[in-house]
DNA sequence: GCTATAGTCAACCATATGGTTAACAATACT
DNA sequence: AGTATTGTTAACCATATGGTTGACTATAGC
């Protein structure tokens, strides 16, 4: 039973959803507790904490109880690594450009 | 019916999948048939114009056709869009690290 | 004209996803 | 002790997703 699945999966995945990249942004300023990160989004609380559970699956975020409330917080490095793929394909664009610039001297 | 769909959650869900992923960065090499792109993933050519077919609707991918192949090329100004949110969020990723570092420096 | 190639499209299937409700556990408050 | 709050878990539902097969269109090559 191979562990067959790139980070990166779980990671886009999880950034797909626009209730969770909301919870991102809003863990920007500071951990918050579950029910703080569900409040704007007119979802249950049962809802919200399954998207936590991906954010948490995919590295995101990480969780510490306090009681009976779980404080979530941002986790930076996993950010980067959608961040680097991304990096990576825009090797292409700077390419692309330098074609593009050249074509169009030529041009001139 | 107003189009509520942020153009995020369709960058994101097309990049989510590995096959997809291998595409683009394929087509960083240079535009291709679809049939290239199909060819090192095991899956039907049906199944591969459905994933070009995504990647086209998340616009980061365009189509041009020519007699009966269909040429793909990448449109690195939506792969920016997701980077810039990445970037966006990422603000709060060198405010965390100024916190440790002070948090550091007054502990020595 | 015939055949092979490149691709789309529709129908179908299994599984994943986003959401709900209901029942429960654990902690906090009075 | 009793009640309210925070959160999880399981069961369920509708829809989306990734893939297939089969029928079809259009172009290319002999």
């Amino acid at each position: 039973m191979v562990n067959n699945t790139d980070p990166l999966d779980d990671i886009f995945k999880a950034l797909a959803d626009p209730t969770r990249r909301a919870m991102l942004v809003a863990l920007k300023t500071g951990d918050q507790p579950i029910s703080t990160l569900a409040a704007p989004h007119s979802m249950t609380l049962a809802g919200a904490s399954k998207h936590v559970g991906v954010l948490e699956a995919a590295g995101l975020v990480t969780r510490e109880r306090q009681g009976r409330t779980h404080i979530i917080s941002l986790r930076a490095d996993r950010l980067r690594e959608a961040e680097d793929w991304l990096e990576a394909m825009r090797g292409f664009w700077s390419e692309r450009l330098d074609a593009l610039e050249r074509a169009l001297s030529e041009e001139s």
